[in-house]
This record gives structure tokens, C-alpha cells and sequence, in this order.
DNA sequence: CGATAAGCGAGACGGTACGTCTAGTCTTCCG
DNA sequence: CGGAAGACTAGACGTACCGTCTCGCTTATCG
């Protein structure tokens, strides 16, 4: 297995890092929709090929930016399923609510429309290998929470017959749906009973068992 | 309360139906982006005036056509809750399969991509009228499986502080969830799976309770 | 031959006056060409039906508003055919200046370009009836100096073999082709030198004849 | 003096040559107003993008044609000067009977109208900046005839005292005011007796002088 | 050290859809 | 039948963006 022989003028990090940061500004400003590659290449000076070089389609730079933007949810695992998945459901809602307000002045709660996160969910549906790229960042994001669902079911605090993954699809899908589907709000207490109701027939107590 | 007197030549009742039907066809044919207004009106034989006299967007007309062709999914009592959602639920998930096809040729299943539902959702997210048509939409859809859900548990079973709202979020939002953002397949098995565990702490026993 | 008998009900006089001051009044702010049928309906409070069974086009409509407000130039026959050229041709110069200003907002002299009056001679240029017309308009407008110009041949002040119809070419020409081709100004002085000019071979006196 | 550094990629020079031709044919075909920017961009196989980068408007594109195809007008100087003019404005004349014929289908002389130069004429009222070309045009076409005219009075063909551009105006605007208002034919022998009446008071022997 | 390869900035290009505008016609109901 | 209202057909317009290409130039490594 030789070493990858590199010839040419090799590609410049500088421009990269512009881009990138042109893009998240532009998003941030303008939303998905009139985000333009042109005003990217514009802002970062930078010219078009340079663009396209790294990313083939406008489609492929966004999902590339909100998978480096989006912030790490970090899983605690404190013994307490109930309070550590409340704890971390409550994060990634409020991760989704700040995707939601990218690219608009939301003052008030008048618009409850889902912003970013659908049209990168349409940008999955458009190209293949997209669509791709974000299951793998969702493999990847919620393999915590789901070992942490292994764990609790292991030490007891779920049933034993329960599936993680469909636990958690019931726990991640409520709030995907409630934001990109029915526009319903997503707040504190909304997650709680949402875990609450969730855990209720697995067997995990109401007071947390100590380890 | 007098009479809404309408002056003026009637909208073209013909006009509306050539147009939902041509949209329909181009839909099915091309899938959501390469569907054009100007080959809508081409092919119904209306002006394009016509077309942006009742939808003022692609995205309304879409989202319009969507809503009519969508059929009910019909909701049955038989007593038994557990046999019920599934019933409904794997309507539900057959109906969004074949959304998914629409405009694609897919033989296999390489393509596991949310197609037009993703582009719906995206187009809800761009337009808050169209946001609030889909969130209605959803609303008057949803009625009939939460009013089941009431019913089960006025009659005992499902534990008495359940919500049907959230239990119905668990259920929905896990479908929408792996089409739009996992990928994952949804099969009758995992409707099975889903609905026997989103009722098993509820109170919901595992043979229906006679009426 | 019987009268023609005129039933149903009779054409509104006040529709027309209402749609020729709403037409004015457009042609005015807007100028020709941003000037809308739809508008003029509109600010006369009269369907457009009404406006094309009067005209059957927006250049008609146009033409006959122009033929209508411009005014009346006089000619005065003193004796001094030099001077009655001279006065004429002033008058005739600066409506066609106030014509060429209409529709738009002209403070200093930056734009030389020829308003209305072109946009006319297009119209005539594009309908067979437009241009006949206009013809008709200028044939009409025109009598009253060529009949000057005959009366001096007759007494004398012009040179026998001299035809009125091309000395009058030559005069209202010259002002048409700076108003329409070159942009050349048209100022008093202007009309001063070409009358001189174009009398000097015709025998006319420098200093007037008495009658 | 830097010379001046060309950036990107340059224009090509193919595409225009293609619009050009693509759009003098339509103009014969179709005449000013059933031309299409949506054709000639069709014809030259050409996006539409291309055609606007080069000219803002229709207007533009069809003026720049025009100026291009009108055919340089000669002008003899052969001493004679009523000849030399006769010659010359004959050769004017015929050019804008040509013109005034393109785009439609003339038999006889049952249509007067004035065709494409009208059309000229309001595109140039319309966009001051088609103005300025329009006038560049006529001074750069009037070039020739107005030193023609200037050597004829330096060598006393022509009384001291007159003006060539008035001169000038006399005759190319009876020509103009005939195309353009009065839409009296304009035949050889018109030409003659205009010329012939205009030199009358000039001092131009009616036979040559020789030099 | 020169040849070769690739990256880069600039900006034109093909393609294509969008939504708008205006003209002139048609249809309804009311006087 | 005239009129008001307003929908309708027809079709061009100019704009917007995408993703590709063509220049001339720069920056690397290879031979």
C-alpha cells in the first residue's frame, strides 16, 4: 500500500477555512434558501471552482457545514436514565430550536416553521450520497444515547425485552416530528413527559436506582 | 348577514381540476424539483396567470396537490387499542413509502431517500402560509387516532395520565423520524415492534379487553 | 334609407370623458410605455371592456388622447411671411418640447430623447389605421401654414416655382429630425436662422412686404 | 500606461456573431415587436444570460444590430454639389425604404407606415442611454455630408453665411419628416426638387463649377 | 532547474425555471 | 344591450441561481 502520491499545487487550507466561515455567516443571514453559492465564493474570495472543487453541489457544502457547526450533544451517564435522557433530549431540542431560527428574525413565536433542519432533510432526499452523509452523522451522533440505553437495560433499569433503537426513535422522533411536522412547540416540560411516558412501561422506576 | 354578492366572471372550476390533474401527472413524472410551473399550465392548457391566480408559488400549488391526493387513512374501533394502531400505522407507513416513490424510478431499494415528503416539509419550513396549510392538514388527520386513543383510555385501557398527544408523537414521530432523517426501513415488523412497545407501559393489556 | 335604429342601452358620455382624463393623466406620470390599459380602466372606474369597445388598443386609445390634447397652433398671416414662419414654427417647437417632457421628470437638460412623440410615430408605424390617423391629424394641422405659404408665392413674397409642400418639409422636417434623430436642441434661435435660411433662395425680402 | 489586464474568461466572440445573425434574421422575419429575446437566444444557441450580459434589453440588442447592418452611406464628392447631394440622399432614401420594409411582407405600397426606424426612434425616447447611441450613430453618419457640405461653401458653392447643419437638417428631415409623420412617398423626384429648392438660395449656380 | 501537474481567481457560459407584466378577450350578473 | 367586475389566454420579459468552462497565473513536486 503505497503513500498516496500528491502532485500539483496542493490545496490551500486558508481557502477552506474562508468558505466555510463565509457560508455559516451567509446561512446564518439569509437561511437556506436564498443562500447563494456566488455570494459564498463573493464574500470568502474565493472563486467558484475553488467551491465546487470541494463540494460538488450547494446541497453538499451546507450538509457539510451543519455537520461541523452542529454542536456536540454530550451524554452523561449518571445512573438516572430517566433524568439522563431528559437531560440530553432537552440539549438536542434546543440544538433544533437554534437550527430553526438560523436565517430568520424570529422575535416572537409567531413562525413555528422548522427552518434549516428541513430543507437538509429535503437536500438528503434530492442527492444519494447526501442523504448518505447524513444518516452517517446521525449513526454516529446517536450512538451515545443508545449505549446509554444499553447500559440502563443491562443493569436492569429497562426491560429486558425493550429495543434501544426503537426507544429511541420514539424519544428522538417525537421531537423531529413535532419540529419539521406538526410545528408543535418543544419545550422543558413537554420533554419530561415525554421521557416520562416513554419509560413508563420498560421498567425503569420513578426514583433513580444508585449503582 | 347578507349574502357574499360575487361580481365578476366565476373562477374556472374546469381550470381548477385540469390544473390539480396535470400537477399531478408532472409530480408523479419528474418528482418535486424538476416539476415547472410553465409545463403545468403547457399541459392543462391555462394560462400561467391562471396557475399564480390561485397558488402565488410552486411551492403552495405543491403542497395543495398533496393535500388532495393524500387519501384518508381510515381509522377502525375494534376495541382492541394494540391491533388498531397497527393497523393505522402501517397504513400510515405505506402511504409515506409511496410518497417516497413518486417521481423516482426505484426498482430496488438502493434509494432510501425521503423524496417529495422531505421536500414538503422544506417547503412548509420556507413559507409560513404554506407551514400553517401542512400543520392543518396534519391536524385535522391526526383527529381521528387521537380520538381513538381517548376512547382507550376512558375505557381503561391505557393508564389513566397517559397522553394521547405525546403517545401519538412517540408513534408518528418514530415513522417520520427514520424516513426523513435515519433512513431506516420501516416494515410491518417495526410497526409491530413500536406500537407493542409504546403500549407497554400503559397499561394496555396484552389480549384486547372485551367491550 | 332608414335610420340607423340604436337599441339597448346607449354608450355612457361620461364614460368617455372619465376615461380620456384617467388616460391623460397616466400618460403624464407614467409615459408611454409604463402606461397600462388595466390602470387607466381602473382610475376611470370603468371596465376595460368599456375602454376597448371605444378603442380597440392601447395605441388607439394613445393617438386619439394626443390628437386631442394638443393644441391648436395658430397661424397669424401679417404680410411678413418670415416672421409668421418664425412664429409658427416657435409654437410648434415647444409643444412638441412640452410633449417630449411628458412622463418623466425632467429638471435640467441630461435627457434629450423624444418622449411621446416617437413612441406615436411607432404606434402609427405598427397600425395601418394608427397611421392613417395620424396622417389625417397632421394633414389637418398642416393646411393652415401651407396655406400660408401659398398666399406669399401668390403675392409674391416666394419665388414662383417654389412648392409649398417641400419648403414646409423642410421646416417642420428640420424641427422632427432633431426632436426624433439627433437630439440636437430646438431653441428660438434655432428656428430664427432656419427659417432665414430656407426663405433666403425664395425671394422673399429680408424686410416685409405691405400688402 | 499599464496595459490592460484581462481577467477571467473573455467574452466569446463566437456568441456574438451567432446573436447577431440570429437576430438580424428574426428582425426580417418577424419586425420589431413579434421579436423575441427568448428566439434569438434559441436561434443562437445561446442562454438567455449571455444575450443580457451583452445587451441590458431588448431595445439595446436591436439598436446595436441596426447600427451594425445599416450600411455605410458613401459620399462623392464631385464638385457638384446638387448632384454630389441628389446622389447621396437618394442612396439615404432607398436604405430607409429598405429599412422601413423589414419584417413584413409588402406588396405594393398599401402600407406607408415607418416600420423598424420608428421603432428606433421610441426605443431611443425610451432608454436615454439607446439615446446616446442612437445619436453617436447619426453624428458619425453625418460626418461625411457636413464636410461635403463645408468644402462646397469654402470654395463659394454655397453663400458664406449658411450653416451646414442647418443645411443638413432641412434635407435629412424633410426625408425623415416624410418616413416618419407624414408618410408622403418619397421618390427620386422628390429628392430632386428638395434638393434643388434647398440650394436655391445658397448661391449654387445651377450648373457646376468646376475646380 | 525546467517540466509537469494541479490549484486558484476571475468571470463568461449554458441551462432552466421562476414569477411578473401587459394586452386584449370572455363570462357573469346587474341595470 | 351597455357596463362593472374580474377571470381568462397568450406570450415575452428580465432575473436568479446552479454548476461548468476557459483564461492566465501560481505553487508545488518530479526527473
Amino acid at each position: 500500500m503505497t503513500a498516496p502520491v500528491r502532485r500539483g499545487r496542493p490545496r490551500s487550507e486558508n481557502a477552506d477555512v474562508r468558505i466555510l466561515e463565509a457560508a455559516h455567516e451567509l446561512l446564518v443571514e439569509r437561511g437556506y434558501d436564498r443562500f447563494a453559492m456566488d455570494e459564498v465564493a463573493a464574500r470568502a474570495a474565493v472563486a467558484k471552482t475553488t467551491l465546487y472543487r470541494r463540494w460538488p453541489t450547494k446541497d453538499h457544502l451546507l450538509v457539510a457545514l451543519v455537520a461541523k457547526i452542529q454542536d456536540e450533544v454530550s451524554v452523561a451517564d449518571t445512573g438516572d436514565i430517566r433524568r439522563d435522557l431528559s437531560v440530553y433530549l432537552t440539549a438536542v431540542a434546543t440544538g433544533l430550536d437554534r437550527m430553526r431560527r438560523v436565517g430568520r428574525d424570529l422575535t416572537g413565536e409567531e413562525d413555528r416553521s422548522a427552518g434549516v433542519v428541513a430543507e437538509l432533510v429535503a437536500a438528503a432526499a434530492r442527492h444519494p450520497d447526501v442523504g448518505d452523509v447524513v444518516r452517517n452523522l446521525f449513526a454516529r451522533r446517536n450512538a451515545l444515547p443508545l449505549a446509554l440505553l444499553d447500559r440502563a437495560r443491562e443493569r436492569g433499569a429497562l426491560a429486558p425485552g425493550t429495543s434501544s433503537e426503537v426507544l429511541f426513535d420514539q424519544l428522538a422522533g417525537a421531537l423531529y416530528y413535532r419540529l419539521l411536522v406538526t410545528g408543535a412547540p418543544i419545550g422543558a416540560d413537554y420533554v419530561e413527559e415525554l421521557v416520562g411516558q416513554v419509560l413508563a412501561g420498560t421498567g425503569a422506576t420513578r426514583h433513580p436506582e444508585r449503582t
